[in-house]
DNA sequence: AAAGAAACCGAAAAGGCTTTCAGAGACGCT
DNA sequence: AGCGTCTCTGAAAGCCTTTTCGGTTTCTTT
């Protein structure tokens, strides 16, 4: 644990250093360096050679006040504890760091006043944009129709139509969850999901329903809300199990409640898939593979829901902008809970 | 899905638009707005109202190049999916959100060609510092000594002693560990733990035979290397009880592993924690509040280990260095599965 | 009333970079 | 030799803010 006080480290080289290097004048290296054509050949090849001795890196700040634009994007999230945003993030970063653009990080802890300061803090940097991720899918208020830069809503849509939103299909998730369960051959199946104040809640169990309507079936017992909890899993699959013993299939909410619901079935001695096939909703790694027999569960491609608000918020940054709110579709992760292990 | 070419935003307000508003000289706008002393209180009102009316924020970008300094920071991280990165990430921003530092968001995905690249496109964008958040607590290669600007490294300390480090106790938290179990009047204590190949794993290891020893015990068996999984706990617990039946506590390498320990040791017709004691390591929430009973965990202190990175950056920046690796301590979190509930 | 002090204001420079535009030099042609 | 044409190069402006410092106004004091 050495303290000490070194010497201020030597400052990074200027354009102008490279240039007295290089024995030209800074518009010179300027136009050298970034492969402007009015340059001789053999100058070039100095002022660059001088630009590595110095290990000479643009300062981009300089860069950004004369652009105007700073090749900065502010993603304020609401959560970064919940395990939705990050992959939205991911998504995010992967899709700008290829165009050279860096994100900013800020977790506004779900609080609308600690957004608003990070807005206005986003925003006194200049950034380009921003992208909005909420930490559930139901609507929350426009950031507002003023702001001097695009706004993209990703996961949680804005409110204002006028906003652009990228959600994941939540009705569409349903409906593939339940073919997948027809095509596994099952027709009893019940729905044990979580808070119903979720909008996600609700439209899963309307996508499953619409997929049973059409073929000619419909839910064991009503959908289980409740809570998003292995605790609400087994105590909802103790309940369906006394009143509906005949059930061959429970589709959960999340992952979380499906390892309730296999443990509890476990319990009563059901095999799964066997007796009962399992789904969850997520994918939730840590939760689908480690559970026995691994979980099939819907995964809600939210990396790609990243990308996409990169990209929308790209090209409205451009000039185009869109509005309202675009799904994206899930795509349903086979394990062994609903087929059998070969 | 509308689409449309709407008109370019109007640009910001610049501190220039506000003096002329306010009719006065820029050099005075800005005094006003920085409240120096030398302006009328008259003068300066006019110039607030005129701030106000235009919106005015100031130009972030145009401060930083003057002052040298932006106030931004940039933590690089190796892995944005692992669980321990996010809350040293928080407890950063949280230290940094307060000072008004931006924090980027940058993950190399364990990949060290891509970290280089963000690491120089850090520097371009002159943040006034680094913190290299690791995933896991082994030592890693330094970033190099010469970098203009100073460096903390997190969770995963720097194999270069003049670096400086921050990372948990891992051997005081098996210490930790041990002496819980040992307060709970447990006496034949087994250990059962991740990848052997972990500095994590081994000096857990370490401090929980040092605790054992400090009492006069021994651990029961050796310690059960293996992976971090739910599998190899159910395995090992296996094996374990046919060999040493009368173990009366299991200390685990990670919360997924005592899932897996209880899994068995249920199955087996042990009861937790009347039978056997049961100790998870992280106190990752999802798993110990979900589990039967919930999961006494060690907890690494994470956001804390962020904080004090952060801190030591701040005054690195300000020009006292340290070196060397600095732990911080870890902390039990007592939960049902050592303590009967009442 | 005049001098001195104090209060207030604005011109200008700085920070690092890009870009425009004018000027300088080289070259080919008549 | 003189002219026009290219090809290169560099001075300077501009991006937006802060700060210094000289200048102007107002107030106090004798």
């Amino acid at each position: 644990m050495a303290e000490a006080t070194r010497p201020a480290r030597s400052q990074p080289a200027t354009l102008s250093d490279v240039a007295r290097l290089a024995g030209v004048s800074i518009a010179t290296a300027s136009k050298a360096l970034n492969g402007r054509s009015q340059v001789r050949a053999e100058t070039r090849q100095r002022v660059i050679e001088a630009a590595e001795r110095l290990a000479f890196r643009p300062n981009q700040v300089a860069q950004s006040l004369l652009a105007g634009r700073t090749g900065t994007v502010g993603p304020l999230t609401s959560d970064l504890e919940g395990r939705f945003s990050i992959p939205i993030l991911m998504g995010a970063e992967d899709a700008f760091g290829a165009g050279e653009v860096a994100v900013f990080l800020c977790d506004a802890r779900g609080d609308a006043i600690r957004e608003q300061h990070h807005v206005r803090a986003l925003l006194g940097r200049r950034v380009d944009g921003l992208i909005v991720v909420g930490s559930r899918t139901d609507p929350r208020p426009s950031l507002g129709r003023e702001l001097p830069v695009p706004v993209v809503y990703a996961y949680a849509p804005s409110e204002d139509p006028e906003d652009l939103s990228i959600v994941p299909d939540s009705v569409g998730a349903g409906r593939l969850a339940v073919d997948h369960l027809l095509a596994c051959g099952r027709t009893r199946i019940a729905h044990i999901t979580g808070d119903p104040g979720y909008a996600a809640a609700q439209e899963r169990a309307e996508g499953a329903r619409a997929a049973l309507a059409g073929a000619g079936l419909t839910l064991v017992g009503e959908p289980g809300f409740g809570a998003w909890s292995e605790g609400w899993g087994r105590a909802a699959t103790a309940m369906l199990l006394d009143r509906h013993p005949d059930v061959d299939a429970v589709l959960c909410g999340s992952d979380q409640i499906a390892r309730g619901v296999m443990d509890m079935l476990r319990e009563r001695g059901r095999r799964v898939p066997e007796d009962v096939a399992v789904m969850g909703f997520d994918n939730w790694r840590v939760l689908t593979s480690a559970s026995r027999p691994p979980l099939t569960s819907v995964d809600m491609n939210l990396e790609q829901v990243g990308r996409a608000a990169a990209h929308a918020l790209f090209t409205a940054i451009a000039g185009t902008r869109r509005s309202g709110v675009e799904t994206l579709p899930c795509r349903v992760v086979i394990r062994g809970s609903t087929v059998p292990l070969t």
